[in-house]
DNA sequence: AACAACTGCTCAAACGTTAGAGCAGAAACG
DNA sequence: CGTTTCTGCTCTAACGTTTGAGCAGTTGTT
């Protein structure tokens, strides 16, 4: 690895020189001569800036970390996308990190920060993560930009508009004609669950429509926790004709323990979920979803991330823009 | 943010004394008191060591690069897993790269190695990269281990028994009591798809079974080219009664298109894949798929970056164990 | 008693980079 | 012509860490 030092010696100036040529440093003062010189000498050594050795006197690494509770998960790895496409743009690198079961979050954080592998985060915590273990995480000053969350003493946050996403996906239901229409929410404590919880059921009282208190469920966002619901959505009598599935991954769990249980879909039961991604294309019948903007959020995260380290302004958006879209499939039909 | 400064300062010694006791130097020569103070003062300041000075100083920065094409496949997110517990084992840090159609992994991969931003990389390629491209980075001497490929001057590599796989998957339809197997498979100069074609043939030479050369298309390993495989083979005559699809996403969108076009699985047709993913359980009908082993792949792969760094060992690996494993779901059945 | 060997530390240099200060020589100005 | 200003560089310190060398003081050996 050729250093400033090795271009230096070839182009026959002083490592000075040669660093503020081509980090191009604003009043560099060197002749167009030189300037060639080194240039040529560097791109003949093939040099590279070396990271350490940048960050070390910069105290700065241009990068950001991006923490999600699940890299499996096809919404978090559209968020991904975006975040490092933004990213890039600035001139930042991404660097990915876990906040499972194993490790909530805390630990992992706490070591990117300390070390200064990172100069700020995005961060979205699992549902299972309680509120407490992260007080002291966002109590220190740094750059930490929560996503699809947000928390009392707020410290930034980029959040979808998942109250309109939850509005829109049941007023189709309505639309169809629905009336005795469930909702299998999150678990009670998620912050997402939450406000989708309010944009179901304001668009039923919107509609003037009243259903028992035992049509939601909040079992949570899995696949596993999808099949569940629907059991006990259609032990209760009256039925539900159809039903709002707060996540896309529930909703594939859901649906796919319909069709076990011999439950037709859309015929017997219309689905439509919250969230749309590949796999909601691809399940059978393909589920009508609304498209939250998950590519968005990660920018937008990764935005605010770095305007926090450059400038210290903090925020807390909603995505509105795209607003959240309906995409109708063949999961949801007229109630029969 | 504590430096060892700060720390020597507080337990009153020198910088030297805390270095040693807190990476602890085999050979410290601190006392049992000294010691003492200098992790209490550690603990006191929240020190953490910096990670730009440490890296500048050891020219090691114990992180190792994950590249791969597509981070949305649920296959490479598998793998990822697998990367990231081996590297945790084992004091590293995965740095995630993308190598998707945009920047074609060569960029990516010269800048993480030549900034010194990783000791070492575990790259795999897409189907669409040409080897040629990837010659001159595998010819400097970084630590590169290439994953699901190989390379004629080879570096280093870990591959899956994909021959072994496509095989179990084949001889799956044979036992069933199919005769007219077809095989979707990737594109015809991907390292995967030769070894998974030679497993196909096999596994039918070996029952005396001789199928159409039509019988195998070779387009490729997305949802699409799944779609497109379908129509391909079911426009044959005879019609094959059984797919042995090379790619879980493939043979997702290879299911819903027989859906769409009226084909019932596994009634009229049976649809294996090779691989498995939670994608293939929550299809319908669920997908009969060979596991293939992706998370020690990744594991496999990160140790093998983590030998080549350390000891300079290179190795050509093929995971055997655990071997490829039959799901049976309900994609297959016998021919009608 | 003289010296070696060990213990328990400290000093200082180095990794590659950036950036303020400095310094010759040339050009501009009175 | 003497002074100032500008140009085109170089010198040097610093970021936080590791680590070989060094150095008192103590213990052990002959």
């Amino acid at each position: 690895m050729a250093t400033l030092g090795d271009v230096a010696a070839r182009a026959g100036v002083s490592i000075s020189a040669v660093s503020r040529v081509l980090s191009d440093a604003p009043d560099s003062r060197v002749s167009a001569a030189t300037r060639e010189r080194i240039v040529e000498a560097a791109r003949e050594l093939n040099y590279r800036p070396n990271f350490a050795g940048r960050a070390l006197k910069s105290a700065r690494t241009q990068v950001v970390g991006l923490v999600v509770p699940d890299i499996t998960n096809a919404l978090f790895t559209e968020l991904m996308h975006g975040a490092e496409d933004e990213a890039t743009e600035r001139g930042y690198t991404v660097l990915l990190g876990r906040s499972d079961d194993v490790r909530p979050g805390g630990e992992v954080i706490a070591r990117l920060i300390g070390e200064g592998r990172v100069d700020g985060m995005a961060l979205q915590v699992g549902d299972a993560v309680q509120p407490a273990g992260l007080r002291d995480l966002l109590t220190t000053q740094a750059p930490i930009v929560l996503v699809n969350s947000s928390n009392p003493g707020h410290v930034g946050s980029v959040t979808l508009d998942d109250h309109q996403g939850a509005l829109i996906a049941t007023r189709h239901l309505l639309e169809l004609g629905h009336q005795r229409i469930a909702f299998a929410n999150g678990l009670p404590r998620s912050f997402t669950a939450k406000r989708r919880r309010t944009g179901y059921k304001l668009a039923l009282a919107a509609a003037g429509v009243r259903v028992p208190k035992a049509y939601e469920t909040r079992i949570g966002y899995t696949v596993d926790n999808g099949r569940t619901a629907l059991h006990r959505l259609m032990a209760l009598d009256p039925r539900p004709t159809g039903i709002v599935v707060a996540n896309v991954n529930a909703a594939v769990g859901l649906l796919g323990e319909a069709r076990k249980a011999g439950i037709r879909v859309p015929d017997d039961l219309s689905v439509v979920t919250v969230h749309d991604s590949w796999t909601a294309e691809n399940t059978w019948p393909p589920l009508t979803a609304v498209k939250m903007q998950f590519y968005t959020v990660g920018r937008t995260a990764v935005r605010s991330v770095i305007r926090r380290i450059e400038t210290g302004e903090t925020s807390d958006e909603v995505i509105t823009d795209p607003p959240p879209e309906l995409v109708v499939r063949e999961s949801t039909a007229p109630p029969r």
